[in-house]
RNA sequence: CGCGGGGUGGAGCAGUGGUAGCUCGUUGGGCUCAUAACCCAAAGGUCGUAGGUUCGAGUCCUGCCCCCGCAACCA
């Protein structure tokens, strides 16, 4: 831990390419990220921030699809708006490149051409689901039919949208091809794997003993996958979108994205350092930190690391891998597909000039050991009541004093008395702090002790009183505005990380060229420059700009729920049935006499229903996200008498409550519409 | 006994054995250079819960409850 290393790399996710960037991604990655670098460029170390759009993968081709246009055409689209997007935000990549790059292809390819060559794959043949008609493997999302489980006839081959249950593609009931509509074969196909298992030990040593300081949250679920024991991964599959696999007889076969992608960070660094791109990853000397979010946990602590071992050749693990939890936005969970986010580019076109009000607030409210929730109340509150009332107006007092009583000069200080001497070393010790939580990462503390400056200027201006000691003493003034103007010199330091854009205009206005840490808590201001006149750094922001925003999420929670029920589009009629096969169905109708939810299963509730026979009889049902279990107490329901017992979640059920699935996804259980006699029959 | 994270004043968080802290909000007071901003003070917490270890526990151990994510469950 306490070694030293002469330079960083630092990665950062890189974004998949089928949508925009939104503020959990800021949150979670590329601010943290973002800090990091600047703090250490500050400190004049060596460092390269590594970004790029990671634009393989299944969602993409069904996207294009859908669209009509190529993949390359949505990649093209999502990567310029991305790559716009960070570059406004002040995001500082040394590099922002993309998968599709030559130079990706020919990086990908040659490490799995090395693995290959090496043996470090395992060859397995499998039977998977071929469309004849278009010519190719179907990947599991191309699969459509009749999930085995709900009998829901849209479901896809790896998830059945209806009942929320992961699949295989050939679990599918009368399975068809998402591209032709064609009825898919089984065929065996090739594929190479990683044995996981073979850098278990390694793992585990790099991990659970060389990295104990990791992060809660990043060493508890390696602990658990390691300790869960690890599997080969397929590299491959039957695609045509991505890196080819470089191997005689692997045509229309591409490497896995997982795989593609984390090799993204190697190339794009090629990119940039054609020919001491090495340096970068092999030189023990050189410190990798990954910045990630907690769904990308397992790829970049267990997967990539193996990977990179088993290439060998000197390739540096990663010394961190900081990863954040999720950021929720006003309650729930954030969606692309729901269309529940707060977009980058929108913001930025929402709120022009300001950046840094953003990366204040995703930065103080960071989901750094928990999910966290962004309001636009708190993003409001936090701008008006921190940066406005508390940074941006102690700078505005300083400036506009200087202005009123030197013409903007800067006084020399006479000799210091010991309150100045007290909020000298209140900043030492703040930059003590800062520099330290800096350091490990703790990037929401950080900005506190940052803030921490312009908090200890108010209050050091307070106590001086240079209004009314100006009467009495106007040499004393000199000093205490010397002081102050060193205090603001040293927050344009220290905000620069978090607020680049604010930083820079504040150290234009004190005449700084150039910052640096080194800066912080010293007198970098010489008496007798001339300073710039004074500048609202920060702008209070109103109820009605904050109210447009949640206008706006309203907006889309409407929609969402009309959508889901105008686009819903009744399943085909399946087979045509004799009466005799309806008549062996006996519906029946029931009371519900009790309903209790099912412990530890969080769609299941178990219901006693009256049928009649005097014995009340137990059914399970998985509509727990729909139904409260006292809402269905004492009311009339539908349900199967004939279907053979079953035991769920170790609970009997006898029979099937019948429920209308509606186009969101939500159940309606069925009801006669007036009392009925329990236990009789549906006709 | 599935796995991981979390439960600390109204809100958001820090705090891995020794007097319970920070930011915002609230209330009262002060100041007037400043974006009605700033400064001071106060109120507000039996640190999810029940036991245990210890001279001493938010901090260690055990059981239980709740929230989030993953897994499972959907007749």
């Amino acid at each position: 831990m306490s070694k030293e290393f002469k330079r960083t790399l630092i990665t950062t996710a890189l974004p998949y390419t089928n949508g925009p960037v939104h503020i959990g991604h800021l949150a979670g990655v590329y601010i943290p990220a973002d800090i990091y670098a600047r703090y250490l460029r500050l400190a004049g170390r060596p460092v390269t921030l590594i970004g790029g759009s990671d634009e393989h993968g299944v969602p993409i081709t069904l996207k294009a699809r859908a669209e009509g246009v190529t993949p390359q055409d949505i990649v093209d689209r999502y990567h310029t708006l991305i790559k716009k997007s960070f570059e406004e935000l002040g995001i500082s990549f040394d590099v922002y490149s993309r998968t599709t790059s030559e130079t990706h292809h020919e990086t990908a390819s040659e490490f799995f051409r090395h693995l290959y060559d090496k043996g470090e794959f395992i060859e397995k043949t499998s039977e998977q689901l071929y469309d004849p008609q278009a010519g190719q493997f179907l990947a599991d999302r191309y699969v459509t039919g009749e999930c085995p489980n709900c009998h829901h006839q849209g479901a896809y081959g790896d998830q059945c949208e209806a009942c929320g249950s992961s699949l295989n593609a050939t679990d599918l009931i009368n399975p068809r091809s998402a591209i032709t509509g064609a009825v898919p074969e089984l065929r065996s196909t090739k594929h190479w794997y990683l044995p996981l298992d073979k850098w278990e030990p390694a793992l585990r040593k790099w991990i659970l003993e060389d990295h104990t300081e990791w992060r809660s949250n990043v060493y508890g679920q390696c602990k658990s996958w390691l300790d869960g024991g690890l599997q080969p991964r397929a590299v491959s599959r039957d695609l045509s979108w991505g890196v080819p696999v470089p191997v005689e007889g692997a045509e229309g076969k591409v490497l896995y994205v997982w795989f593609d992608a984390p090799i993204g960070y190697i190339s794009n660094t090629k990119e940039i350092f054609p020919d001491t791109w090495e340096t970068w990853w092999k030189d023990p000397e050189t410190r990798i930190i990954n910045f990630i979010g907690k769904d990308n946990i397992v790829f970049h602590c267990i997967v990539f690391p193996a990977m990179l071992m088993a290439y060998g050749d000197n390739f540096q693990l990663p010394d961190n891998v900081p990863s954040n939890e999720f950021l929720n936005l006003e309650g729930d969970k954030i969606s692309t597909s729901r269309n529940w986010a707060v977009w980058l580019h929108e913001y930025l076109a929402d709120f022009p000039g300001k950046q840094d009000v953003l990366r204040y607030v995703l930065t103080a409210n960071a989901p750094e050991t928990k999910d966290n929730d962004f309001t636009w109340h708190d993003f409001q509150a936090r701008n008006n009541n921190e940066l406005a009332a508390i940074l941006g107006n102690f700078i505005n007092r300083v400036i506009v004093l200087t202005h009123k009583y030197y013409n903007g000069v800067v006084p020399a200080a006479g000799e210091l008395q010991q309150i100045d001497r007290d909020v000298m070393a209140e900043m030492e010790q703040l930059k003590t702090s800062l520099t330290e939580n800096l350091e490990t990462f703790h990037f929401r503390e950080a900005l506190k002790d940052a803030m921490g400056f312009a908090r200890a200027g108010n209050k050091y201006l307070q106590d001086c009183e240079p209004w009314k000691v100006i009467k009495t003493d106007p040499e004393r003034v000199k000093t205490i505005l010397n002081v102050c103007l060193q205090i603001c010199a040293s927050i344009s330091v220290a905000c620069e990380p978090f607020m680049p854009f604010t930083s820079a205009t504040l150290a234009s206005i004190l005449g700084i060229e150039k910052l640096d840490w080194n800066m912080l808590a010293k007198d970098v201001i010489p008496a007798g420059r001339t300073i710039g006149e004074p500048k609202l750094l920060f702008d209070k922001i109103d109820d009605a700009a904050i109210a447009a925003q949640t206008e706006r999420l309203e907006r889309i929670k409407k929609e969402n729920a009309s959508k889901a029920l105008d686009n819903f589009k009744p399943a085909p009629v399946q087979d045509q049935i004799e009466i005799t096969d309806f008549e062996k169905l006996d519906i029946r109708v029931g009371t519900v006499l009790e309903c209790e939810r099912v412990p530890k299963a969080n769609k299941l509730l178990k219901f006693m229903i009256d049928d009649g026979t005097g014995t009340p009889r137990p059914i399970v049902s998985g509509i727990a996200q729909h139904y409260a279990p006292e809402e269905l107490v004492g009311k009339q329901v539908l349900f199967i008498a004939n279907l053979a017992p079953a035991k769920i979640r170790g609970v009997l059920s006898q029979g099937m409550i019948l429920s209308a699935l509606n186009g969101d996804g939500s159940l309606t259980v069925a009801a006669p519409s007036a009392k009925a006699s329990n236990g009789a029959q549906v006709k």
